[in-house]
DNA sequence: GCAATCCATCGATAATTGTCGATGAATGAA
DNA sequence: TTCATTCATCGACAATTATCGATGGATTGC
């Protein structure tokens, strides 16, 4: 993943509505969930959050799916886990020793 | 790690010249910079450069220790980690198949 | 065909963020 | 003591972002 793309997942992260509506993707998958039902979720109007969701995409985090008039919205695990070894690849080059709790950690959790 | 810590992470990683400083301390552990050596290399003027690295101290993600008149700065891997473990934690409750790649390319990596 | 539903886009406005130069406090050197 | 260096803070301004209501296209159901 290049830099350009990290800031883009990271911008787009870094909202609370778009984190929330982000995660609530994650748990819900892979069934995903309607552009409406993530709405009433967030308790913005519908524009401001199509604005938002938006911004999701284009950063490639949330991929929707037309189903009928409906939207449904799935998240991207892969570009989280692109924007984790991003992050994650400064700690790894020559120094591992910093990255090894991160991964024990992790691996505990999974 | 709540999720308010998390978005003030996110948010002060979502910008090119605080990831940029962000990750050449993480590379620079564990001597860390002074502030004059990331402004020069952030290109910014010492004020503008000075108001992002308040930021990034506010997020917990680099630590400032004086040492004469300058201060050095060092990046904090354990916010990082807690961010990283914060995102992939919807993965993993429940549906570890998410979160499995994941850690695996990250092991691998390190 | 017609009305209703779902959702993206537009235009306007308010709020936040980024940037700079200037100032000043703290420290070390002469 | 006096001067230079390092860096945080202040005030101003420009740029970006967030929010809303309104409009309109696409689709489904009647």
């Amino acid at each position: 993943m290049k830099s350009a793309s990290a800031l883009d997942a990271l911008s787009a992260l870094a909202h609370p509505t778009r984190l929330d509506a982000f995660r609530r993707l994650v748990r819900s998958e892979p069934e995903g969930l309607s552009t409406g039902q993530l709405v009433d979720a967030s308790g913005l109007t519908q524009s401001t959050f199509s604005s938002h969701l938006a911004i999701l995409v284009g950063a490639g985090l949330v991929l929707p799916e037309k189903r009928g008039r409906q939207m449904i919205q799935r998240a991207n695990i892969e570009v989280l886990r692109d924007l984790m070894l991003f992050l994650a690849k400064d700690c790894c080059e020559g120094r591992a020793e910093l990255c090894e709790p991160l991964v024990a950690e992790l691996s505990h959790c999974c």
